[in-house]
DNA sequence: CGTCAGTTTGACCTAGTTCAAGGCCAGTGG
DNA sequence: CCACTGGCCTTGAACTAGGTCAAACTGACG
């Protein structure tokens, strides 16, 4: 366990910003939680199905995912989360993990102790309330991506994702709206759309053709903001951002 | 708003013992919680997306569905609610709904002040954890729900579906595990699944042949449990029950 | 310069969709 | 008591979005 680190604590003080208005006495309060930071590799394991974690990760820099993986070997990816995100809050009230959590890219994460986290915000209820918040909204992105799964063409699918990606990027300073690091391969956006790698490729094709969007590598430039929009059937209140998403152009 | 009724503090009670060994103190105060009962026939919808609801609603009898239609006029169903179910929770930190409520068959339903709810979780915290739980049970449900919908085939995607509502009632003692409710119009389990009401309907015939399960009306028998669950590759630990589900047979 | 991960292509295939028509049954009104 | 709805379930035939398999291509990196 290391002294705790400024930017970490400055990271989890900005999440909470976007929740409330966050006083002195919570600043203080938080930069003084023991973190234990950590670096991964692309690729790893930070928790699994099965596991009773007895900490949660806050995500400093890189992307991880949260996947599960069925008897029959195909895999699932349900959410994808960026720098300041705690993707498994979850673990504060349900002792088991039910799928697992990973990096996409090499990603440094700080622990935070739940007893810690606990102590915290019975101190600070408007802490509690806007962890508990960030699962809700976990939740309604969740449902955002189900529905996409569930009812919408490939081409929307992709579509959608790269809306969300962008609007979440965004509204943490990560992106100007125009370029983004679409983290996943076309392999794992199969794994998170419901589709097969081959589709997925096509459907890109198919984007870049209609020139919506444009790729170098894994940066992808989105062209036409309110076309992609479109075909994405995208409308980001399930975000529930605090201010409104400054969309690109 | 009536005065109490016992029977929906009593449901309520139920939910709350089903997450920790509720306190006498905690017991009188959830039943001095005032409550507004209300009844509604079939497919009438209980809120709205983009409504900023004052309060939320416990199930008492019947059933309820959360559901998004998306600009296309496709509908995706996200969950099933049941006795004791609390649907809504969510409505207490997100201020605007970002998918409908409405009911399945006739139901009623019990309303919570969101001010009085606030008011009781700040004084038994046990509380404000236990719903918490609840919200965040149900995403895990979601999550399942994803995984069938991205990568099952038709035929597992039912089955899953099956014996999550087959576990879920058991548990709460609305079944004997062999025969029950399947609420859903074969149109409805279309929408939840991403499939198409014709495909329902081809695939509960398969089910029926391979004598997994018998149907009259909308009562389903399950006639082989292992069975079912096998195709559906079910495993109820994304449910977090306290009691592992007793399956039937 | 070889290797390896990721992307692209082509050919073929199938699970699930769509459309359109019937059938069943419970409720309703005459 | 019967005819008439209106939901819901079922069937058939034709179709297509997306899957599968297998091979080739690209580029980064040791």
């Amino acid at each position: 366990m290391h002294a705790p680190s400024p930017t970490a604590a400055e990271m989890l003080i900005r999440k909470l910003q976007a929740n409330f208005d966050i006083g002195d006495r919570e600043r203080d309060a938080v930069l003084a939680v023991p973190m234990s930071i950590r670096s991964y590799g692309a690729d790893q394991d930070i928790a699994r199905e099965g596991d009773r974690p007895s900490q949660c990760c806050l995500v400093l820099s890189g992307a991880l995912y949260r996947y599960q993986v069925l008897a029959s070997g195909r895999k699932q990816i349900f959410s994808l989360h960026i720098a300041g995100d705690i993707p498994d809050l979850q673990s504060l009230h349900l002792d088991t993990m039910d799928h697992n959590l990973a990096t996409l890219q090499p990603s440094t994460v700080a622990f935070l102790q739940h007893h810690v986290v606990r102590d915290l915000m019975v101190q600070y209820p408007r802490i509690a309330a806007a962890f508990w918040r960030e699962t809700l909204i976990d939740a309604a992105i969740g449902r955002a991506w189900m529905a996409s799964i569930g009812r919408r063409s490939a081409i929307g699918r992709v579509a959608h994702l790269i809306c969300e990606i962008a609007s979440k990027a965004m509204a943490v300073g990560l992106t100007n709206g125009q370029n983004l690091d679409l983290s996943f391969t076309q392999e794992e956006l199969g794994d998170a759309l419901g589709l097969s790698t081959v589709h997925i490729n096509r459907t890109m094709q198919s984007l870049r053709r209609s020139r919506l969007v444009a790729t170098q590598g894994r940066v992808l430039t989105i062209l036409d903001w309110a076309g992609l929009t479109e075909v994405a059937e995208f409308d980001p209140a399930y975000l529930h951002l605090r201010a409104p998403p400054a969309t690109a152009q």
